[in-house]
DNA sequence: TTTCTTCATTGATCGAAATCAAATCACGCT
DNA sequence: AGCGTGATTTGATTTCGATCAATGAAGAAA
């Protein structure tokens, strides 16, 4: 990590909408404040590696982090993307335990780490902060729940059909917008080979959706639902 | 849900000794077992539906109960399958949240059943409760972590070699057992169609694999690591 | 035991996506 | 603007596992 920190007023501000302390009271948000440390990482920095004991907590707070885990012979699968507001680390919870997968940062990106022992401290005192984290964790566990389930039920024209149904408003209008990371980690986390990703591209383009760069315009997302 | 009833001698037992209730102290455990009602539910038997507004954490106290979420056009895919002493539904752990997937009864099973209104009630007045539960997810989480990646990263026999080997003690020596439950639902688990796992079996036996029934025996467990 | 039903195996075919290889594009940098 | 590296696309091939179909085995009920 290149600069470590106390948190500053902009930091601050993005910690206070992130998932985890939201949903704090005051006090507990003070206590998490306290210990928060504010690094900055490089695009491709490792955060912390499968199978290390786990002595930290993670939060989103600019830029993307990857889950990933290896294969004996180094093949990687990403199992998740954490972005802004996110929390990372939440699997390794349990005193004395490991991390179950790689995090690494996938672009430049900002993030705060909390020193487990004392967040563990926190929680067993304060219940709000222990809840927090609770349901943190059963969103991540439902979140990825879809994910298996959606790799085992489509075809990879779908699983990209439903990112970008994900993306656009509900109403059947047509929308356009930027992909917030590049292709080959939006594969990733489909489960997908960059190759594969660009094909099913091409393919939507029967289904009105245009691609160029990062551009996405979908003309008619009720065609894509259909997919 | 077949019978409800307040738990026995036998049922007290077996949720002591579960995932959840193993590591809170006397107090919370009272209150728990003060409201967990138990139930013995036939093969096949739904606990929850996928979209239903969640009320209710479940308990395996015996069976297996299987997870699974739909596709538009019926096919069923599954996410996790829970047995003895596991925790059910703490994806769905925030107030007002739905349940992410459909629980059914994979053989006849006892479990019991605690009202999540109630168990955020105690969780916010005493935090081992919650610590446990966060703990829970945590493990779940991390399981599901493996299975998603272990999807992306091997082959189905390589699937079921990993199986089998988690479930020999690690010393390299020569192993029999028994399959926990049917074929057919060990290869949902696995995300194999039953003949896919079935085809699996039969290129193991090269490795040092014998299979009769539900009976396997595993004379190498080394040349089955390197499968 | 006999019957009936469900589960498991085996064979053949098909489709989806990984992989390998090469060409093209895009972007940050000087 | 021009370079150069890395990202993306496209094509050809191959592998893996789903699916369909049919047979065989096992377990439950009478």
């Amino acid at each position: 990590m290149n600069r470590l920190m106390k948190p500053g007023a902009r930091e601050r501000e993005t910690l206070l909408n992130s998932g985890l302390l939201s949903a704090l009271g005051v006090e507990s948000v003070a206590a998490m404040m306290e210990i928060a440390v504010i690094g900055n990482l490089p695009a491709r920095q490792i955060l912390f590696r499968e199978g290390e004991p786990a002595d930290m907590l993670h939060c989103v707070l600019s830029g993307y982090v990857r889950l990933y885990k290896l294969d004996p012979d180094g093949r990687e699968a990403d199992v998740e993307l954490y972005g802004p507001g996110d929390l990372i680390g939440a699997s390794a919870l349990l005193d004395g335990s490991r991390y179950a997968v790689t995090a690494q940062a996938a672009e430049p990106s900002l993030i705060a780490r909390f020193d487990l022992k004392r967040v563990r401290e926190i929680a067993s005192r304060r219940t709000d902060l222990c809840t927090a984290l609770a349901n943190a964790l059963s969103a991540q566990l439902s979140r990825v729940f879809a994910s298996l389930a959606d790799d085992r039920l489509h075809t990879a024209p779908q699983r990209v059909a439903r990112y970008l149904l994900s993306h656009c408003a509900p109403d059947g209008r047509a929308v356009s917008f930027r992909l917030p990371y590049q292709k080959s980690l939006l594969a990733g986390k489909l489960g997908l080979a960059p190759e594969a990703l660009s094909r099913a591209f091409s393919l939507l383009r029967n289904h009105g959706v245009n691609v160029r760069g990062r551009l996405v315009q979908i003309t008619d997302p009720e065609a894509l639902r259909r997919v």
